[in-house]
DNA sequence: ATAGCAACTGAGACTCAGTCTCAACTGGCG
DNA sequence: CGCCAGTTGAGACTGAGTCTCAGTTGCTAT
C-alpha cells in the first residue's frame, strides 16, 4: 500500500519547485490538495474537490481551493477546461499530453482524443493570420455509441444538461 | 434611412416561424431583442444587451433577455460562445457561417475563421470514435500581430483577464 | 371584434461559482 | 529560534444567470 503513488511525490515535487522560484511557500493544506488532485483520474470541479477534502476530515476552506487550483494553472501542472457548462472544470496535466474533449450531451461522459493533424494545422491557421498561439480549446459536443445505440437524439445546441460527471470523478 | 436592415425583417420572420412551430408568440419584447442583435456585428454579453435596450428606453427585464437569447439559441440563430472569460457570449448565425475563434489575450479582439481541412478531420474523428458530433468550439488563445508587434508576452494559460469588448461592441 | 386563456412579462428574491477582506497563523530563512 | 512575508479560514461580497408569481398580452376560435 506505501509508495502507491510514487508519481504523485514527483508532482509535489514540481510544485514546490515552481512555488520556491516564486518565493511562496508549500503548505500542508496545497500539498493535500496536490495528492488529491493527482489522484483522480478525471476531470473535477473546483467544488468537488472541496467537498473531497471535508469528507476526508481534511479541513480546507474554499478560498484556499480556490487561491491553490489558480497556483496550478499557473505552473501548468492543472488545467482549467470548458467541458459545456457554464463553470470551469480542472483536470492535471500528466506529463505533457495535450488534448481535446469529445462531450456526450446525453450521459456527459468526456471522451478525450489528441490528433497531430489537427494541431498542426491549427498552427497552419495562426501562422496565415500572424497569430501567436499560447493555447487552445476545442470541445465537440454529441452523442456517444453507447447513448445513440439507446436511442438518444442529439440535442440542439443550447446549454448542454449534463450529467454530473460525479460517479466518475471518485473512480 | 428606412428600409435599412431588409435582413432583419428576414431574421425577424424566421424567428417568428420558430415560435410559431412551437406554439409560442412574438411580443414585442422579443421583436426588439432580435432587432438589437441582429443590428449588432459583434460577441456581445447577455448584460450588454440588456444595457443597450435600457439606453434606447427599451423596457425589458433581465429575466426576459435569457428567456429570449435560449430560444434564439434552440431556433439555432444565435450561439453561445466561450471567448475565454467565464461566462458566455453570444453572436447571431447570419446565413449559416461556422466559424471559430482566435483570441487575444493581450487586447481582447477576436478574429473569426473557418476552415474546412480542421471541419473535415472533426468529423474524421468523431467518426473513428463512433461519435455524433452535432456541435464544436474551438478558441485558440494568444497574442495577436498588433500586440506582439507592441512587445505584449503570451500569457500562461491562466483565466484570460480581457479588455471588455464593449467598444468594439457598438461598432 | 372580442373573449378567453395559455403564453408571456417584470420585479426582485434566489442560487451558485468564484473573489475579497482581514485578523490570526505558520513555513522557512537568517 | 525568532521574525515576517506569505498563508489561511470565515464569511461577506460579486456577478451571471434562474426562478417565482401576480399581473399582462398575443393569438385563436368564436
Amino acid at each position: 500500500m506505501k509508495h502507491q503513488h510514487p508519481p504523485i511525490e514527483r508532482e509535489l515535487a514540481r510544485f514546490q519547485e515552481f512555488l520556491q522560484v516564486q518565493g511562496l511557500k508549500l503548505t500542508s493544506e496545497r500539498s493535500s490538495l496536490v495528492r488529491e488532485i493527482f489522484a483522480t483520474h478525471y476531470h473535477f470541479e473546483a467544488d468537488e474537490l472541496l467537498g473531497k477534502m471535508r469528507e476526508k476530515d481534511v479541513k480546507i476552506s474554499r478560498a484556499t481551493v480556490y487561491r491553490t487550483l489558480e497556483l496550478l494553472v499557473k505552473s501548468n501542472m492543472v488545467r482549467r477546461v470548458h467541458l459545456g457548462e457554464d463553470h470551469y472544470h480542472y483536470e492535471h496535466v500528466s506529463g505533457n499530453s495535450h488534448h481535446d474533449h469529445l462531450i456526450c450531451t446525453t450521459c456527459g461522459n468526456v471522451i478525450e482524443f489528441h490528433d497531430e493533424v489537427l494541431e498542426q494545422r491549427q498552427r497552419e491557421i495562426c501562422e496565415r493570420k500572424k497569430f501567436t498561439p499560447t493555447f487552445h480549446n476545442l470541445q465537440i459536443l454529441g452523442v456517444c455509441d453507447a447513448c445513440r445505440r439507446l436511442g438518444a437524439q442529439p440535442d440542439a445546441p443550447d446549454r448542454v444538461k449534463m450529467i454530473h460527471a460525479n460517479n466518475l470523478l471518485r473512480k
